[in-house]
RNA sequence: GUCCCCGUAGACCAACCGGCAGAGUCGAUGGACUCAAAAUCCAUUCAGUGUGGGUUCGAAUCCCACCGGGGACACCA
């Protein structure tokens, strides 16, 4: 009946509570947490308390307490908001850049720490057609939900330069570069960006002869020649198909197993014409500047493996009339060169293939078959007939079959045989090899299955079997007729005198590949981007001024993506956007009147937004320009000569070590050519913060039971009555293992899971939660507020007495290590300090000021609200946010005494204790004194006295 | 297969340039308080550092091999 129900447990747990709280009220609760918490968000809010001051414009404030101070950029990779909401996994690295800024604005530094929503993309897109709710609409409402989240955790962000990638205010300026990008062309000699316009310049003036003259040449082809050099052009190229997603994707997002990291749908190359990103134009810089930032080591590494340079040259092999190119990083070895491989799909192989075998060809280079035509017909149709996995999965087993022709090695006049093989790409280099079975091991294990002969030309350990691929002197390389040797040199001189005779005989060149490929930069999808281009009727790409941005993604209800049988192949892509008629149809003047053209119906990727985003928040609201110059390098300047300049501290997950990482450096390499920024990389210092996984169960059928109905018992686990196994991995629904911080801030308060995340490991570990260990930082928050306030009577307890000596040292040994441990992202070890010092300070009799208020402004990077009431409780008046972070003493950090144990052939034998500056023959005087009975008469072979750790007698 | 990182109390983690293995947290146990409990406070417990060698006066730390876990690359010429 209602009105009259049973008192539910819940009811129970709220009495329960409730009696505590009446026994002490002024205890730090939940409830009192949860109070206060909510009470400085809003006096943060209202005060602007975390608005950092820029140099110029609407966001400068001359009277700011840190206008002009050293200025500290630092950024999380930010969030794409999914409809599942946070876990307390998401907020660990949001949590530990605003402990780390907190700290840091309290030392002086002018902190930028801003926060904004990834908000396009395919899973905005996906969740939206799940819901046949607008992604629009979802979007907002996710973006909306992801902000209270954050905002309940008290993270001290600039909220006035937030912004979500969807916004049309933020994709005018995405549009804007991406117009730049339009605009542009890669000068080789300077290796840099410039204005397409000066290209043009230089076609007209003849500076740059084109064929057929420019002059000679028709508009549309004028045209054509010029988009053939921009930054961002069209091509009709095998690109990534993914017919399960209904869209094409790059190659960075194409797993090695040849399927869509989104979805795991198979992946079809098929030849579309798609906008392109000319990336590989970066590749050296790419590569280079690496060396000029602070990056994990893996990271670096990856990158460098996904652009994956080589260097060495283009040899060309003759073979009847024509020639067979190829490149080799081991020109050095190219008298060793025993045979040549071509991919099957190579354009070469059709022309070059013999009519008949020769006489007397082994069976095994034949694969069986009557003709060589024959043989290569079977082996491409075999070939082709695998995927992907399966061609790599062989392993080390060599197919091939023999063309039955011979091309000539041209530095010794050789007969090669031709063959071709699936272990040779048509993608990478040339597409065709030559091979040195004696010093490459896939040429070796071709070269044993098919018996071809292997000649050394580096000299060879004694008894090496196999490919050498070491160093050594180079052998076997001299030519009689010509004169030309290599043989007595070193490997690497070997390389350079090679490449200089085939420049001078005109039969190669020094060459360097790259594994990258251009980027892929259009979608088949809705919520993306739309490109600020139209079509005329030549068909060509013309750029809309930048008066006509943004161009707004036209609303509609028919948003959802055309998809396909993920195996159909053959499907064709549909860009959504296209069945607007109305909006791809559209009337302009683009300087010749009144005309009707026609829209880029494709959208951007989801990299887009977040190839820049790092950029706005340093001038989120400039209507006239991206960032106003001055706020640019101010905030990502080089600090020095040659520096790189970029985000001072950028903290995120590693598996964007290549994607968003590699576009957003090539945007702000684009940028910087151009001269829109002063800094040549966008994120100067990079970190990893690990995971926060968490355990899940599952019964007997198999079937996840919810985490937290488990108990442990016995060192098992067991669901009800039934016994469960225990697994580790992701926190999410299906595994029914979900925490999100709205319930640790209802059972615990923001503070004490701030603290505990904080606590819990480095911030750049992985590892378990564990809800039951949380109480733990609760107590420790418990016992701080306990040394400020009474909690029977809410009076304030601290008195204005001294500290005591002892503790006093204490103090200042806390206050130094907690400083160096901040600024090293050290958190856990931090907060174990501050629990020591709460920990001395407990049984104290009085608590003294002196030993509070570095205790309270210390706490408060990671605990801020309670630091905030208990500064206030303190007498202090508004925040501390701009208090200045304590000092040690270094007087206090000299020990009063050092206690040095005495070892003897590394057993502790006996200790003692001298002041700290007595000399070292003192102490070893002492220490001799200490163990005199141990050593027993002996007389020490070697004594050695470690200044301040021990002393170490040897007998 | 190659390369990189990590293995420390029952669990999570400390230990700086090689110098007494323990800062902190959870758990467990005992005690104080209480009629009792919760909460709180106090105390105790537990590893010789994955295994085996080596270097050293001295190794968790440096070197080698192996085992286990995680990650990257995987025919890129």
């Amino acid at each position: 009946m209602p009105g009259a129900r049973d008192p539910s447990p819940h009811d129970v747990d709220e009495m329960v509570l409730k009696m505590s709280e009446t026994e002490n009220p002024f205890r730090y609760t939940a409830a009192l947490a949860g109070e206060m918490e909510l009470r400085w968000q809003q006096y943060w809010a209202e005060n602007g308390t975390f608005h950092a001051p820029n140099p110029v414009g609407e966001l400068a404030d001359p009277d700011h307490p840190r206008a002009g101070a050293p200025k500290l950029h630092v950024q999380d990779m930010f969030p794409y908001p999914s409809g599942a909401g946070l876990h307390v996994g998401h907020p660990l690295g949001y949590i530990g850049t605003d402990c780390y800024t907190r700290f840091q604005r309290m030392n002086g530094f002018n902190v930028l720490h801003p926060m904004g929503f990834d908000a396009f993309g395919l899973p905005a897109e996906q969740y939206a057609v799940q819901t046949g709710t607008h992604p629009a609409v979802t979007t907002a409402a996710n973006v909306e939900r992801y902000r209270q989240q954050l905002r309940r955790l008290g993270l001290a962000y600039d909220e006035r330069r937030s912004f979500s990638t969807t916004d049309p205010e933020y994709y005018r300026w995405t549009q804007w570069i991406f117009l730049q990008v339009f605009n542009s062309w890669f000068d080789p000699e300077l290796k840099k960006a410039r204005p397409i316009s000066e290209l043009i310049a230089e076609f007209e003036s003849g500076s740059r002869p084109t064929s057929p003259a420019w002059s000679d040449m028709s508009a549309k082809e004028k045209r054509q020649l010029i988009d053939d050099h921009r930054l961002a052009y069209m091509s009709e190229a095998p690109v990534n198909w993914c017919p399960g997603l209904g869209t094409v994707l790059s190659n960075e997002e194409v797993t090695p197993d040849g399927r869509s990291e989104r979805g795991n749908f198979p992946v079809f190359k098929r030849s579309l014409k798609q906008w392109m990103m000319r990336i590989t134009s970066y590749c050296d810089r790419l590569v280079e500047d690496l060396d000029t930032l602070e990056w994990p080591d893996p990271v670096k590494l990856m990158q460098r493996n996904w652009i994956g340079r080589s260097q060495g040259a283009h040899v060309d092999f003759p073979i009847g009339d024509d020639h067979i190119r190829v490149f080799t990083t081991r020109p050095d070895t190219l008298f060793g060169a025993t045979y040549m491989v071509l991919a099957p799909e190579h354009e070469l192989v059709a022309r070059i293939t013999a009519e008949q075998w020769p006489a007397g060809v082994a069976a095994t280079w034949t694969g069986g078959h009557d003709t060589p035509a024959k043989a290569i017909d079977a082996y491409k149709k075999a070939a082709a007939a695998k995927t992907e996995e399966e061609r790599t999965a062989d392993g080390k087993v060599k197919t091939g079959v023999f063309t039955g022709a011979y091309a000539t090695n041209p530095v010794n006049g050789e007969r090669v045989p031709v063959f071709i093989a699936d272990y040779v790409l048509a993608g990478y280099g040339t597409g065709a090899i030559m091979a040195v079975p004696a010093h490459d091991e896939r040429d070796y294990d071709f070269a044993t299955a098919f018996a071809l002969p292997v000649v050394r030309t580096i000299e060879t350990p004694e008894g090496f079997e196999g490919a050498y691929t070491g160093d050594g002197a180079v052998i076997n390389s001299a030519d009689p007729e010509s004169g030309f040797s290599l043989d007595g040199l070193t490997k690497v001189d070997a390389k350079a005198a090679m490449i200089t005779w085939l420049e001078e005989q005109g039969k190669g060149s020094g060459a360097t590949t790259y594994r990258l490929r251009d980027w892929l930069f259009s979608r088949q999808r809705y919520w993306g981007e739309p490109f600020p281009i139209v079509y005329d009727e030549t068909g060509l790409p013309i750029a809309l001024p930048d008066s006509m941005l943004p161009v707004v993604l036209p609303d509609t209800d028919d948003f959802a993506p055309r998809t396909f049988d993920p195996d159909d192949a053959e499907s064709d892509p549909e860009t959504p956007l296209s069945r607007k008629k109305d909006w791809v149809e559209v009337e302009l003047d683009l300087g010749d009147g009144l005309k009707t053209y026609t829209r880029e119906t494709n959208t951007m990727p989801q990299w887009a937004g977040s190839c820049w985003y790092e950029l706005r928040y340093l001038d989120p609201h400039n209507e006239q320009e991206l960032v106003d110059p001055a706020n640019e390098a101010y905030w990502m300047g080089p600090r020095e000569p040659g520096g790189s300049g970029g985000v001072d501290l950028y903290v995120g997950g590693v598996e964007h070590a290549v994607l968003h990482l590699l576009y957003a450096r090539f945007w702000h390499k684009v940028l910087f050519d151009l001269g829109h920024v002063s800094s040549f990389e966008p994120f100067h210092k990079l970190f990893n913060q690990g995971y926060i996984q968490a355990y899940a169960f599952r019964d007997a059928r198999g079937v996840i039971v919810p985490a937290e109905e488990v108990v442990e018992r016995d060192g098992a686990w067991y669901h009800g009555d039934q016994k469960v196994n225990r697994e580790y991995g992701k926190m999410g629904k299906s595994l029914k293992n979900v925490v999100t911080p709205d319930e640790m801030c209802d059972q615990y308060g923001a503070d004490t899971f701030r603290v505990y995340e904080m606590a819990m490991g480095p911030l750049d570990v992985s590892r378990p939660w564990d809800t039951r260990a949380v109480i733990g930082s609760q107590r420790f928050l418990q016992r701080a507020w306990r040394l400020v306030v009474d909690e029977e009577t809410g009076q304030n307890r601290v008195t204005d007495e001294p500290l005591d000596p002892k503790s006093r040292k204490v103090l200042h040994k806390v206050i130094a290590g907690v400083r160096e441990d901040m600024g090293e992202l050290r958190f856990n070890t931090a907060i174990a300090k501050l629990i020591e010092l709460t920990n001395t300070l407990t049984p104290l009799p009085r608590v003294s000021r002196e030993a509070v208020e570095p205790l309270v402004l210390m706490m408060s990077p990671f605990a801020p609200h309670l630091a905030e009431e208990l500064w206030g409780r303190l007498g202090h008046q508004g925040t501390l946010a701009y208090a200045d972070f304590p000092q040690a003493d270094p007087a206090q950090l000299v020990a009063d005494s050092i206690t040095y144990p005495v070892q003897i052939n590394g057993k502790v034998r006996g200790r003692v204790e001298v002041s700290p500056e007595t000399g070292e023959a003192e102490v070893r005087e002492a220490a001799l004194a200490a163990v005199a009975d141990a050593l027993d008469g002996r007389t020490p072979k070697k004594v050695i006295v470690v200044k301040g750790r021990l002393v170490s007698v040897v007998v």
